[in-house]
DNA sequence: TTATTTTTTGGCCGTGCGGTCAGAAAAAAA
DNA sequence: TTTTTTTCTGACCGCACGGCCAAAAAATAA
């Protein structure tokens, strides 16, 4: 059996377990984007890496620490680069716009990893049938949207909008033009992203 | 077995039949609502109905036409309200925010459906792993917003947004609301609808 | 009542999947 | 090379669920 990837977790990664484990992650999201999660079985997702299946529970605890650990990558990297986008940003008003470009335009570069992350976050389900899943998921995010309104709010830039609401609205609208873009592969995402940068600059800006 | 439940349906339905598809149909709500769609064996909802669990297969086709029927009579029953309560306006913006208050009075008088049927949506599929109900199950109810928009811009009250985005920005906020509700159950629903009404009223009227 | 149809029962079956395991193979260490 | 550890294989297991069916029971018709 594998040593120990406890606590602070890499410690004791060998050469291959390393690339293993990268592969197999790999060819997770590429067989879940193809076919669904659903569908997406282990012997799917070893057969795609040219593997046993029984190699993926060696280098994971479970198919659960395999989606977990695509998730976590899928969500780092869009997190990265929405923050790169926004930081740096010397208004509210361009922040928003700049979480709103920046969220869609990680869409559409990483279509099949968010269409993906889409199926699995509606299919993947503890063992009791619970979404692994929910609206608490998306409260870091949601906390990063509300800290710009607030920010908005105190520099005299935003109306005084409820920041929770807006922001779940907000995010809400971003999502919306992810579930578009994978339901309507000829979507206009410059008109959508520029509709939805306007109307939320509308919405939140002081009444003059 | 069953004559027929062919084309327009319910011509040759027996007393007991109806009366036992409408039990049937509600324990099932019952059951979903409260263990889950994926919890919510044949076996469980005729327990709870007090019955065999072959009779659900007699009378409906499989667990999939039972689901259905669900789906269908919360559609119904959602949509009928929401119709209601928008007809009769006069002017878009007030039908835009009867749209938007009565979607979500119906959220709050109906919970348990409510949180059945978000369950169902993410978790229903078809036998190859696809969602049965995706982004064009909406497409009826966005068309109808979509109606209320294109209203609103040609009387000359709206601002000339793309009715399809600000369509689906709208409806991902009432089904925002919807989400929220379910995973916070103290959320305050009044203020909730209230912040709504009044970001898109400012966001789609015309800029004076 | 008897005959016929509808409805219900309860057990059985197939299926598909994730997980496991003993042993083979490969890699690393001695 | 020999020994030891890591990695991989491929078959097998158990489980849970939806579907099925033959026969019982209940309702209805004759």
């Amino acid at each position: 059996m594998r040593s120990e990837k406890n606590s602070s977790g890499q410690e004791g990664r060998s050469f291959i377990e390393t690339a293993r484990r990268a592969q197999i992650v790999a060819c997770a999201i590429e067989v879940i984007a193809e076919v669904g999660y659903a569908q997406a079985s282990l012997a799917l997702i070893a057969k795609r890496a040219g593997i046993s299946k029984g190699v993926i529970s060696y280098h994971f605890r479970g198919k659960d620490e395999l989606i977990q650990q695509v998730m976590e990558e899928a969500f780092a990297l869009g997190d990265a680069f929405v923050r790169s986008r926004v930081e740096g940003r010397t208004t509210a008003a361009a922040m928003l716009r700049a979480y709103l470009e920046a969220s869609v335009e990680f869409y559409r570069t990483h279509r099949a990893h968010m269409i993906a992350l889409l199926d699995i976050w509606s299919a993947f389900r503890h063992e009791d049938g619970r979404p692994r899943f929910d609206a608490t998921t998306n409260e870091p995010e949601l906390a990063s949207v509300e800290e710009i309104l607030r920010f908005g709010q105190l520099a005299g830039e935003f109306r005084g909008f409820s920041t929770r609401v807006m922001a779940v609205t907000v995010k809400q609208a971003v999502d919306g033009a992810l579930v578009q873009m994978a339901a309507y592969p000829d979507l206009d995402l410059d008109l959508y992203v520029r509709e939805l940068v306007e109307t939320f600059t509308i919405a939140t800006r002081k009444e003059r």
